[in-house]
This record gives C-alpha cells, sequence and structure tokens, in this order.
DNA sequence: CGTCTTTTTGAACGTTCTCAAGGGATGTGG
DNA sequence: CCACATCCCTTGAGAACGTTCAAAAAGACG
C-alpha cells in the first residue's frame, strides 16, 4: 500500500559484494564470541564451524543478500549489522516480515526448499559469515547440537512471527508501532546493537509503514501521536523508547521470557 | 475485535482427554500412511519412532490440547482432525495464528521452551499419536533424519506464517478471506481432508474473523460478497472454492512449489 | 418447543487510505 | 556557489473500508 518502488537503492545481487574468502576474522575471533545474548557453541562445534565457513561477505545499506524467487548458493550468519527480510505481491505491494540481527542465521528456508520466498535487504552495512548450501545439511547431520540449533532458531523465528501477526490482527496502528519499537529495541539490546531504550538503526518511514501494513501517511501521523505521548520517539536516525514497560502495557505485550539464543 | 468468550465450550484441559496408552492403532497401520500428501519415513525411523509414541489421545470439537502459559508433558503428531493455534491478548482479544492438519506435529516451540506461547484447540473431533516431552530431543539426537524433519516443519510452519502476515499486512478484507479459503482447501487436499475444492469442516464466522483481524459483522459482509462474486462459498460446514485458480489470481497469491510433507 | 448459537441486517461512527501539494535535507553537476 | 534532482517527511481534505451498537432472523439441539 505504500510502495512505488524504492528496494534495490543500494547495489543488486548482480553486483557481487565484497566478500572475503576465508582470510577474514576466523571463529577464534569472532565478533559474536563477546554477545552476552548469544549461547557460545561447544568448542567441539565450534571448530567444526570453523573447518566449513567459507569466509565472509560484506553488504552496504540497501544490498539485497537474497533475491524473492532465486537459489542462493549460501547460507549466512549475521556478524555485525541489521538485515530485513521483504515479500513483494505481483502488484508491487510490499510486506516486511521481519527484521534479523547479528547471530540470525539466514537463508535456512531456502536451504530446504531451493527457492527463496522472500528478499534479505541489508538496513546497515553488514558482514556476514559465509556457508556452503549444498553440503550444510549432510554435515549437520553429524553434528545433533547444531541440528537441535537449527531447529530452536526455526521454532523461535516461528514465536516472533506469530507475536507479528497478533500485532497486525489485533492491534491497532498505535499499539502496532509500539510494539514493533519495543520489538526492534528489546531485541537490539540481545544483540548488544542497542542500549537504554536507543536502537541506533536507519529506518524510513515507508519502511516502517510496509512493515506495520499501514500506508506511509498513516504511519507519519501515527509516529507523531507517540511522539507526543512519550511512548515512542522514532526517528530516521534511531528508535528510542523511553520507558520499556509502559510501552509494553499500552501494547499489551507480554513479556516472554527469553533463553539464550544460540548461533553457528 | 469480535471475541466475547467462546472459547471452551468443549471440554477444558483440565478434562483429561480420551487417552489410548500403547493400545491403540500401532504405527504399522498408522492412517497417516496412506496420505499421498506425506513423505512416508524410512523403516528405521519408523521403527524407533513406534518404539517411542506412548499412544493416542482423542479430543472433541471445542476441546483444548495446549492451553497457554502451561507446560505441556507431550508433543503430538495430528493422526486425524483439524485443530487451531489461538492466541490471546491480555484484553480478550483473539487472533488465530494457523490451522493444523493431519501429519501436523504440535508442540515443537512448547518443547524447546518450556511453556505455550498460544493455545491449540479442536476444531473437530481428532485422534493425536502421543509422545514424550522429556526424553524426545535427547532420542531425537541419536536419529539424524528426525533432526532434518524437525527442522524442515518447522521451516515450513514458518513459510506459511510468512504468507499469513502477507495476507494481514497488504490485502484487503475480500482478498484475505480468498487468500485464507484457498490455503485451508490447498492443505486440506495435501492431508487428503479435502477434495475438489470442497474442505467440509466446521468454522464459525467468529473465527473466520478472529484468524483474518477483521470485525464479526464486517466477516459476515465480506462472506456473503465473495459468495455473490462466485470466488468462494464459506459456511458453517465447509469451505468450497469453485475455481481456485481464478481465487488464487483474484488474492495475487503466487502458487508456491510444495515438496512432500514429512512427519513424525 | 424453548434455548442456545450463529448468521444477518441497518445505521452511525471512526480509523485508515488516497490524492494532492509543499517543505527540508542532502547530493551532484555546471 | 547556485540550480536542480532526489529522497524523505509533513500537512490538508475527502473518500473508503472497517467497526461498533443494536436487534432480529435463522439454524442447531435436546
Amino acid at each position: 500500500m505504500a510502495r512505488d518502488d524504492d528496494a534495490g537503492q543500494g547495489r543488486s545481487l548482480a553486483d557481487a559484494p565484497q566478500v572475503v574468502l576465508n582470510g577474514g576474522l576466523r571463529c577464534a575471533s569472532c565478533p559474536l564470541a563477546d554477545c552476552e545474548g548469544l549461547k557460545q557453541p561447544a568448542p567441539e562445534l565450534l571448530q567444526w564451524i570453523s573447518a566449513f565457513r567459507q569466509g565472509e561477505a560484506r553488504f552496504l545499506r540497501g544490498d539485497l543478500v537474497f533475491s524473492q524467487g532465486t537459489r542462493p548458493r549460501h547460507l549466512y550468519t549475521i556478524l555485525s549489522g541489521v538485515l530485513m527480510r521483504t515479500r513483494l505481491l505481483e502488484d508491487g505491494r510490499r510486506q516486511i516480515i521481519n527484521f534479523m540481527f547479528p547471530g540470525d542465521f539466514i537463508g535456512l528456508q531456502a536451504a530446504l526448499d531451493g527457492e527463496m520466498t522472500h528478499t534479505v535487504e541489508a538496513l546497515t552495512g553488514a558482514v556476514l559469515c559465509m556457508f556452503n548450501r549444498e553440503r550444510f545439511f549432510d554435515l549437520a547431520a553429524q553434528q545433533p547440537q547444531l541440528s537441535f540449533d537449527l531447529t530452536w532458531m526455526a521454532a523461535h523465528e516461528e514465536a516472533a512471527l506469530e507475536e507479528h501477526i497478533v500485532s497486525l490482527g489485533q492491534r491497532n496502528a498505535r499499539e502496532r508501532m509500539t510494539a514493533l519499537a519495543v520489538f526492534l529495541v528489546q531485541r537490539g539490546m540481545e544483540s548488544g546493537v542497542a542500549s537504554d531504550g536507543l536502537l541506533p538503526l536507519t529506518v524510513t518511514q515507508g519502511q516502517i509503514a510496509d512493515m506495520l501494513g499501514l500506508s506511509l501517511v498513516h504511519t507519519n501521523r501515527t509516529i507523531q501521536a507517540l511522539r507526543r505521548m512519550g511512548l515512542v520517539d522514532w526517528t530516521l536516525t534511531g528508535i528510542r523508547v523511553p520507558d520499556l514497560e509502559a510501552a509494553r502495557s499500552f501494547a499489551k505485550i507480554d513479556q516472554s521470557p527469553n533463553s539464550l539464543r544460540p548461533y553457528i
């Protein structure tokens, strides 16, 4: 309802991202190792991962990591940066499905099915850890803990989408936007990207509109309303939620007890 | 927006469902073995499953299999029947997340996290195959194929929710309802529950409203509109979509190539 | 036959959308 | 340094879609 075009301001898939074959950071110095919100892999699993990883890929804001309908050759773990998953209807309407933070695994669905049902676009500069898609599951079969973690991640992504469905189905514009802001800030804090109720992240109002299923105009008015109410201050440069508890109660979010998130 | 109460017309969780310990059908005569839409487990996996299963549980329409906020002791595979997953907000608003058909696995998220984030309710009489939650993952670790199937199922459920998010975010009432009808009929045909564009299934308009995030009144008017248009004929006793292709094109659904669904 | 649930209808109201236009910031080329 | 283009945000006003309240009709069930 909001989008005219937009997607693809950055380099498209055709322009290869900057790839560093195994020369980049090794797992021993993985930036995710310091992240508090993450469950660190056991030494032997780490070793396996280390042997399997192919290198890193760097993307700029606006770059597409995957494109809906294509068959990707790689799987990725986000080392740094924030990305989003979007889905296009034939007539150009666009829906943002979810956002992805450091530690998240990208491409699981494609790895199983072959063809992407959505597009993944970088919202900030991003560094991803590359894996080969072909051999992934054969090798995963030898690592029960890894299979378990994969299942865990898929199940939790599902839970996040559930929450999102509740938002779209039952909440009005203000509640919806508040719920999204709280979700993002919280998720950012778990990933060490946000702190103190502030997540520095460039999201345009057009993108917010596509995430919430609202028109651009109404999105703008809702942002202003929440700002006046002191609940959420969302600007081009970041999201601030001064009182998370107040925001949660306003949007009727029930705080889910979050266990430690594994990563690969 | 629609619900007053409703949930729990049947027996609640307190009233135990009818449970048949291993006396019921054995895997050798599993009703799912004949289902065309399902990928049959390999013999050795089947044997493992057979040893692990605890029996069957039978539920009536309206019975709750799981209740939001509780810690279930069992996991289930649906042998027959149709169920739905719903989520309640504090203030009583309810959102139906998805429907579940024979072959679907129930309780994965709870198995990982302990606490249910949603309720599962039987829409028809249902027979479920019971597994013990505690030992499930220990044993699954010994069956790589099983781990893979679990990941597959979680990833695909995620894809279904994605589609649902697109509906809620981007489609208007008519498109939304058409998309849901097509999804259900198609899913029913894969499970052998529906045929010829007709799915016999008792869903009240109140439930449809909660699934689509619409008010009861508007749901009713939308049903009538779609009936007049000859696209979807949805009554208390079933859903009929005379021309699936026309309906798909109206709702802008891109036919996803569906691979065979595994089950446990 | 009476009760309960579900569907249907009317009418007023409110949220959200669309159309239309203007303004601020940033960047590029002349 | 200015002119122009682009992107994003902002505002106004009317229309459309969807909600709420209220009540009645139609089925389902014992």
